[in-house]
DNA sequence: TATTGTTATACTCTATAACTATA
DNA sequence: TATAGTTATAGAGTATAACAATA
């Protein structure tokens, strides 16, 4: 009989091989998908909380500029601010200076925004964090940035936004 | 020209109040892209790979059975059979005691795959792992697993075969 | 002429739902 | 009648490429 034997689910990798690797892969996903979960509360979306954080670190880019580092494409970017803009959190504002760009601002909603998404992230790092004692976290956190360093991931790579290279598709 | 004035990438997270969670995403979004890459090499997705390594820890299970594993819907599930059981991977087999039924069986061919996969999930452990000592995976891998735990992860979810749960688009 | 932003078209991917065979 | 598998249709999401405005 088949009756399925083993009940153990299906990790992409043998969990023999790639331990940690694998875990990395389940935890970040799980992070991403709790993530989602949690802006949605806020009508919001992992790519939009970028935008908005983006914007808010660096106010007055310009659109390609911001589609770049979200690794969208500037057609996408258009509908993607549109909806945005429309629900107020950004300003577009042409620039004076070469009004060919339009140069993105937050709005007084946005920065409202802002707000619920700083307690959002600190709600989420305390979720993920469940079971660690506060001396495990710093200990996890040293090693999850050494290896990041090592693949050579020294800031952010904005997980969730791009689908997949498009210059990636090997052999 | 606007000389994007700070080049530090955007997080989908504020790093200050999430740093633990965000790095998991960005790490794990790392992971599973460089083992696209590396699977790519053997003309196999991850969604792919996970199958040949369900079929060969569970022979003879059914589709619908396995297709609710990796979180397919059944209708999706049946032309990437095809595309697997064409380059002769996998073999589709009635069950005679009740031929509704078609199981699945690694074919030789995918044998041989799955022998290449081991290989891969080692090397793709060892770059991933690169820059810790056997002393750091281990307690690398010991914390993941404790979070792994927490999180109510105890198997295996299988990262990147479903986009988003379809029940989950909450207010 | 070159570049930003925008729009329009086409394409890929996926799920929903109808259909066939078996029980 | 109910279930496994299959097929067909429709929908969402995306990128590529054409277009308009500004430099």
């Amino acid at each position: 009989m088949t009756e399925t034997p083993d009940p153990a689910p299906i990790p992409h990798t043998g969990p023999q091989g790639a331990q940690v690797a694998f875990l990395l892969a389940q935890l970040g996903e799980h992070a991403t998908q709790a993530f989602t979960r949690r802006v949605a509360e806020l009508d919001l979306t992992p790519a939009q909380a970028g935008l908005l954080r983006a914007v808010s670190l660096a106010p007055g880019q310009h659109q390609q500029e911001l589609a770049r580092r979200l690794g969208m494409s500037p057609s996408r970017f258009v509908a993607f601010v549109d909806a945005i803009e429309a629900r107020g959190l950004v300003e577009r504002r042409r620039n004076p200076k070469d009004r060919r760009f339009q140069d993105l601002y937050l709005a007084p909603k946005g920065e409202e925004a802002m707000r619920g998404l700083a307690e959002a992230a600190l709600a989420h790092e305390e979720a993920i964090c469940a079971g660690l004692d506060p001396q495990e976290r710093i200990a996890l956190g040293a090693l999850l940035r050494r290896v990041a360093e090592a693949q050579h991931l020294t800031a952010g790579v904005h997980p969730g936004y791009r689908r997949l290279d498009p210059g990636r598709g090997g052999a």
